[in-house]
DNA sequence: GACCTGCTGCGGCGTG
C-alpha cells in the first residue's frame, strides 16, 4: 500500500505560503523546498496585494527574484483570460535576462504561463511571435522597451493591456545615470499609455539609501514605497591591505605606458621597464591565488591586460596550467562567455582579472577570494566586489587590497608624500566596515535623455503638442526638475539644430536631423559609446579597440591576455587584423572615472590626525601610513590648508570632488590657473599669501550663482545629445551636475583664520 | 589615472 502523499501545504507551513496559488505551492513542493526564505516570506503578502510599489533589498542568492516571481505568478494565474503582457521584467544586462528567462521558464512552464524575452540578441522571429501573441511575462532591456515605443507605438497599449506588475532588477545600477532617467521615463510612459498606475517592484542587493531608491522607483511618492530589507548577510570578512613601493628601474628616460599605447617590438620577457611594484604584486598574486577560484579587480582595462600577461608568463615559466584570464568590456562576447563558463565550472581553478564587468549581473556563484588592485573608486563598488566571495555557508569573505606608492626622492610632490592612495583606501575600508555607502547622485537634470525622450514620444504618437510633451515628461514625469521656461528653451534649441520642426498647427515633429537620429538603431540607448575598431585574429573576433592614437601594421599589442602584432588595418570596415607575437603593450582606453565622495575625503583627514594603525595593514602599508602621517604634520596640514610649493601653491580642503571642482572653477574665474590633483588643488604661479587673501575675500563675499560659475567653464558637453543644447541650458545642467557652491563656501570659511571681533 | 551597459527593420541570398 502506498503511503499517503503529504499535501503541498504541509510541506512548507507558513502564512505566506498559504497565500500562494495552489499551482505555485505545487511547484515549490516539487522543488523540495522545506521553507521560504526571509525575503520571500515577507514579500509575498505585500506583492500579492497588488497595489503597492515594493523594494526587495536582499543579498544575492537569498531568493530575491523568487520573492518577486512567486507572488506575481500566483496573482497572474487569476487573470489568465485577460489579453496582453501581464508582467514586465526589466534587466540591465542581456546575460541577466537570459539567466532569469531560464530560471523563470521552469516555473512558468509548470503554470502554463507564457514567458518571452526581448533584447538585441533575441531572433526577430521570437519577437514577431510575441507581438502576435502578447501574454504572460516579458523580460526586456530598457533599450528594447524604448524600441517598442518607437516602432510599435500604436500597438503598444494593446500589447501591454493586461499589465499588473513591473519588476526592475539590479535597481541600484540605474539610479542617478542617464540610463536610469530613461528607465523612469519609460515606466511613466507605460502608465500614461495604460491610463493607470502599475505596481513597481525593485530588486537589489546593494542599496545604500532606501529613500533615494524609493524616490527613484516612484518619483514624488517615495514614502508610499514598501521596503523589504532582509539583512542576513553577516559573513565574516577577512581583509588584508598590502603596501608596495614603486621604484623605476635605472633606465633613462623611463618609458611610460600611458604616453605610448603601442610600441615597437621589444624583448618578450618581463619588460625591463615593468615597474618593480607590478612585478612584486604579480608575484604575490601568483603564489596566493593559484589553485583556487578568484576575482582580481583592476582599475582599468589596460591594467587587466598587463596583469593577465604578467601572471600568464609566470604560469608558463613554472610549467603550470594557465589559470589567469582577462575579462573586460572590450573583449568579444565569445571570450567573455568562455571566462564566465570557466568561473561557473568548479572542476578547474580559475582567476579572472577584470574591471567592473564581474561586479554584478551573471550568477558566477562564490569565489574563494577577491583582490583589488589600486585604490578603490567607491565604497559601494568595494562592497559589491567583496560580496563576490564568502557567499557559501560558513565561508568568510576574503579580500586583498594592493596599493602602490612611489619611492620618495627630492622631487616627490606633497600628494605622493602624503601616501594619499593608501590613506584613501584605508578610509574606504573603514567606511565599508561601518556599512556606509555613497548616496546615489541624483543632481543631474539629464537633459540629453530628455531630448531622446522627446524624440521618442514624437515617434510613438506621430507628433506631439509642446504642452503634451511637457506634461508627459516634465510636469508629472521624471524630468520634473525642468520647468516650463527651460523646456521651451530646450525645444527652441532643438528647432535651431534641425532636431525638431513644427507644423503650422503647432504640432512638433522630428526635423531632418531628428529623423535621422530616431531611424538609426543607436537611438535606443541613452548613453554614448566611442567608435571602435574590431580586432580579428585568424578569422575570429577577439574584441574591439577605440583608436584615438596613431596605429600602424607591425605594432605590438597585448589583448585578451595574449600578445599580438598588427598585420593590417582596414579603415573602411574598421577592422584590425592581428597575428600572435612575442612582445606587446597593453592598449590604452580612454574613459571617465568616478567622483570621490565628501565623506571619504573627510575620513582621510581624520586618519592623518589619528595615530591608530588598522590591523589589516601589512608591514609596508604600515610604513607608508607612517610616512604619510609624518608628511601631514611636517607640512602643518593639521592646522593649515595652504602649502607653498615652488612657484605654485597647493590647497588641501579635504572635501569631495564636487566641492573641489567648485573651488577650482571659482579660483579660475578669478584669473588663476588651477589644476585638480586628487586630494589637492594646485594653483599655479601664485603665492600662499595671495591665495589666502583671495580665500579671505571670497569667504565674506556673496556666493556666486552656480549657473554663472558654469558659464566660465569651457567644456560642458557630456551627454549623448548635449551638442543640440544651447549654452544657457548646458550651464544649468553643468551647474546641477558638477557644483556644490554652498558646501564650497563653507569650506572656504573653514580655511579662513577666525579673527577676534574688533 | 579614469568602468559598464544597449541596439530595428528590411532587403538579399541560400537552404530545406
Amino acid at each position: 500500500m502506498v503511503p499517503p502523499q503529504p499535501t503541498p501545504s504541509a510541506a512548507v507551513p507558513s502564512h505566506s505560503y498559504e497565500l500562494l496559488d495552489r499551482r505555485v505551492q505545487q511547484w515549490i513542493y516539487e522543488k523540495g523546498w522545506t521553507q521560504l526564505r526571509d525575503a520571500q516570506e515577507r514579500a509575498i503578502p505585500v506583492i500579492l496585494g497588488g497595489a503597492d510599489d515594493v523594494i526587495v533589498a536582499a543579498a544575492t542568492a537569498s531568493g530575491k527574484t523568487e520573492a518577486a516571481w512567486l507572488p506575481i505568478c500566483s496573482a497572474l494565474l487569476d487573470h489568465q483570460a485577460e489579453a496582453g503582457v501581464k508582467a514586465l521584467y526589466i534587466g540591465p544586462l542581456k546575460a541577466l535576462i537570459n539567466d532569469q528567462f531560464d530560471r523563470l521558464g521552469q516555473l512558468c512552464e509548470h503554470l502554463s504561463l507564457p514567458a518571452h524575452r526581448w533584447h538585441g540578441d533575441v531572433p526577430g522571429s521570437r519577437k514577431a511571435h510575441m507581438l502576435r501573441n502578447p501574454d504572460g511575462i516579458l523580460l526586456i532591456t530598457p533599450e528594447s522597451l524604448e524600441s517598442l515605443f518607437v516602432n510599435h507605438g500604436p500597438a503598444l497599449a494593446r500589447i501591454l493591456a493586461g499589465l499588473r506588475y513591473v519588476v526592475v532588477d539590479e535597481l541600484h545600477s540605474f539610479i542617478g545615470s542617464e540610463r536610469g532617467a530613461q528607465l523612469q521615463s519609460l515606466l511613466h510612459r507605460v502608465e500614461l499609455l495604460l491610463r493607470r498606475r502599475v505596481a513597481r517592484i525593485g530588486l537589489s542587493a546593494t542599496l545604500g539609501d532606501f529613500t533615494a531608491a524609493a524616490d527613484f522607483l516612484r518619483p514624488g511618492r517615495a514614502a508610499a514605497v514598501k521596503v523589504i530589507s532582509s539583512d542576513d548577510d553577516n559573513a565574516e570578512i577577512r581583509l588584508q591591505l598590502r603596501g608596495y613601493v614603486d621604484s623605476r628601474p635605472p633606465r633613462n628616460p623611463p618609458p611610460r605606458i600611458t604616453t605610448a599605447p603601442l610600441l615597437e617590438p621589444q624583448e618578450p620577457e618581463d619588460a625591463s621597464d615593468e615597474s618593480v611594484a607590478r612585478v612584486a604584486i604579480a608575484d604575490h598574486l601568483f603564489s596566493a591565488l593559484r589553485g583556487r577560484d578568484n576575482l582580481v579587480f583592476a582599475n582599468s582595462k589596460a591594467a587587466v591586460e598587463t596583469f593577465t600577461d604578467l601572471l600568464n608568463r609566470r604560469s608558463i615559466a613554472n610549467r603550470v596550467p594557465e589559470e589567469f584570464v582577462p575579462h573586460h568590456g572590450n573583449l568579444s562576447k565569445e571570450l567573455r562567455e568562455h571566462v564566465e563558463s570557466r568561473l561557473k565550472d568548479r572542476s578547474m581553478p580559475v582567476t579572472a582579472i577584470c574591471t567592473s564587468t564581474l561586479e554584478m549581473g551573471i550568477d558566477i556563484g562564490s569565489v574563494d577570494s577577491v583582490a583589488q588592485l589600486g585604490a578603490p573608486a567607491s565604497v559601494s563598488g568595494l562592497r559589491q566586489r567583496l560580496g563576490r566571495s564568502g557567499r557559501r555557508q560558513g565561508q568568510p569573505a576574503v579580500m586583498r587590497l594592493y596599493v602602490t606608492e612611489d619611492e620618495i626622492n627630492e622631487r616627490t610632490p606633497p600628494a605622493d608624500m602624503l601616501r594619499s592612495q593608501l590613506v584613501q583606501t584605508i578610509a574606504m575600508v573603514e567606511l565599508l566596515l561601518e556599512k556606509w555607502y555613497e548616496a546615489p547622485d541624483t543632481a543631474d537634470l539629464h537633459l540629453s535623455t530628455l531630448v531622446q525622450q522627446i524624440l521618442s514620444v514624437i515617434a510613438q504618437r506621430g507628433g506631439a503638442q509642446p504642452g503634451q510633451l511637457f506634461d508627459a515628461l516634465c510636469g508629472a514625469g521624471p524630468f520634473n526638475r525642468v520647468d516650463k521656461t527651460s523646456f521651451a528653451a530646450l525645444l527652441r534649441s532643438l528647432g535651431r539644430h534641425d532636431v525638431l520642426s513644427q507644423s503650422t498647427e503647432g504640432l512638433l515633429l522630428a526635423g531632418g536631423l531628428g529623423d535621422k537620429i530616431v531611424n538609426n538603431y543607436a537611438f535606443y540607448s541613452a548613453f554614448t559609446s566611442p567608435e571602435e575598431y574590431r580586432l580579428h585574429a585568424n578569422g575570429r573576433n577577439i574584441g574591439s579597440l577605440p583608436v584615438d592614437y596613431p596605429i600602424a601594421p607591425g605594432m605590438l599589442l597585448i589583448f585578451g591576455g595574449r600578445r599580438w602584432k598588427i598585420v593590417s588595418i582596414d579603415n573602411r570596415q574598421k577592422v584590425i587584423e592581428l597575428t600572435r607575437s612575442s612582445g606587446g603593450r597593453p592598449p590604452s582606453f580612454s574613459g571617465g572615472g568616478g567622483e570621490v565622495a565628501d565623506t571619504v575625503r573627510q575620513r582621510m583627514k581624520q586618519i592623518y590626525h589619528s595615530t591608530e594603525v588598522p590591523r589589516y595593514l601589512d608591514q609596508v602599508a604600515q610604513q607608508l601610513l607612517d610616512q604619510g602621517r609624518s608628511a601631514f604634520h611636517r607640512y602643518h596640514l593639521d592646522n593649515e590648508a595652504i602649502l607653498d610649493w615652488g612657484n605654485d601653491t597647493l590647497l588641501f580642503p579635504w572635501r569631495g570632488d564636487r566641492i573641489m571642482n567648485t573651488l577650482a572653477a571659482t579660483f579660475t574665474s578669478h584669473g588663476l590657473e588651477v589644476g585638480q590633483d586628487g586630494v589637492a588643488l594646485t594653483v599655479h604661479g601664485t603665492t600662499g599669501k595671495a591665495l589666502q587673501d583671495l580665500i579671505d575675500e571670497l569667504s565674506v563675499s556673496q556666493r556666486p550663482s552656480p549657473v554663472d560659475l558654469a558659464a566660465k567653464v569651457p567644456t560642458k558637453e557630456s551627454g549623448k545629445y548635449d551638442a543640440f543644447l544651447d549654452e544657457d541650458l548646458l550651464n544649468v545642467a553643468y551647474a546641477a551636475r558638477s557644483f556644490d557652491v554652498a558646501e564650497a563656501w563653507s569650506s572656504l570659511k573653514s580655511m579662513t583664520p577666525s579673527r577676534p571681533q574688533s
